[in-house]
DNA sequence: TCGATTTGCAGAACACTGTTCTAGCAATAG
DNA sequence: CTATTGCTAGAACAGTGTTCTGCAAATCGA
């Protein structure tokens, strides 16, 4: 609960005549803290600039004095998050690995904030901390042997896929919340299909159903990984 | 130019009184085809309710006969795109070339759909046509040696490339229109970048801005192809 | 310490969005 | 000729991002 200065109308015999107290002023850090908040606990459509307000003990129009728009608000959000993501130093033997892990940590931070994900879909990121990121990402993919050219390709290959592996596992997970049965549902489906339209797919119902979001992330990972090692000299 | 019944009062005197002409009834097909129309002039950004009764000469609240809600247009529309792409009988010796045809067939139709891709990236199609595509995919990657196991995971992982890369290059496209020299502004951000803290970006600024949206697109499908072919016993 | 400027925000408003509800007309069936 | 059904208009609801005006508090300069 906010305690809002403007809760009751101010007495006319006030002590404080004009001189009512100002809440400390918000910033941008705070704003991020905020959303991401709003959007870790109920999801990305939740977060709107009134709800931010809100809990923020604000008006919606104040926030534009800290930030030029929803857009750039999801920037800082992405950017905050991204820079969570961790790359060590390259280690030639053992660098499949090594992108491996990194991928797989930005897979979980992504992860862990519901659909957010969805926003990075739509933005080149190019913070400092972005930047980073796919600089000693690079760094690995050259380590290992990649030519250069194939190494700058990966850097937008590789988290490409993370990122739709994450938005697309969010909304999976956001789905089963809402209708818990809905994976019952398809199975059914996928049963009740005729066999003679589908002879192939019908042969593979099992292994089609049975993967979890995370096995289908580990068998991404492995393909392009095994694919980009068929580069090197 | 639509023409609409109500764009007049009746007069009294009409000599049709009570015998209004009614327009031909619509029907989902007509919806889809012009929400169709709408997003490949405008964007998926305008295809609104409002929009698409305006142009089919009714109220908005009457397209709620024919489709549940702006969610079931969407899955109309992607089944009716999706069903463009076609898929050949298997030829084992050619399976990656093949398996490639397919998914340059499937970027190029979504392509021509403006950022049409990013409805796709929120649901999984089981229409008709998705699942014959799906079918005669896998059909394909089993010709080509693949156990099933690997060949349902990549049924998975193909298409989400595809869409992914064609709705992030809607995305770039749509960005060049509004700001034409958005690419140039990158180029000078990244030359301007300190090089002792990003060197390995740095030695590879050509390469990195170098690369089209459809030159990634057909990087990841190699990369991807290979990948799986490692999977081939 | 007094005035001027800047900062930070409230409140109203604009132009939208998807969706639901009520009511009534047109064509069809009994 | 009446009753039912199908289709649609119009209004309304509850939101959305964003902009503009205005005012009070804090800060700065003299």
């Amino acid at each position: 609960m906010v305690f809002m200065s403007s809760e009751l109308p101010e007495p006319p015999w006030s002590s404080r005549r004009g001189r009512r107290p100002r809440r400390e002023p918000l910033t941008r850090e705070a704003l991020t803290t905020v959303a991401l908040r709003i959007v870790d606990e109920d999801g990305l459509d939740a977060l709107s600039m009134r709800r931010l307000a809100q809990e923020l003990g604000v008006q919606a129009s104040g926030l534009y004095t800290y930030v030029s728009g929803k857009a750039e608000l999801l920037q800082l959000m992405l950017e905050r998050v991204s820079a969570e993501v961790e790359v060590p130093d390259p280690d030639p033997e053992h660098w499949q690995e090594q992108v491996k892990d990194v991928l797989r940590g930005l897979y979980r931070v992504l992860g862990s904030h519901r659909d957010l994900a969805g926003a990075a879909l739509a933005n080149i990121p190019l913070s400092a901390s972005a930047l980073t990121f796919a600089d000693r990402a690079i760094a690995l993919l050259i380590a290992g042997g990649l030519p250069p050219k194939v190494a700058a390709l990966a850097a937008d290959l590789l988290p490409q896929f993370v990122t739709v592996s994450a938005y697309e596992g969010s909304l999976f997970a956001q789905r089963l919340e809402r209708e818990p049965d809905y994976f019952d549902r398809v199975t059914a489906f996928f049963s009740a299909l005729p066999p003679e339209r589908f002879p192939t797919l019908m042969s593979l119902t099992d292994e089609l159903m049975s993967n979890e979001g995370d096995e289908r992330f580990e068998f991404g990972l492995d393909v392009l990984i095994r694919g980009l090692a068929t580069f090197v000299p």
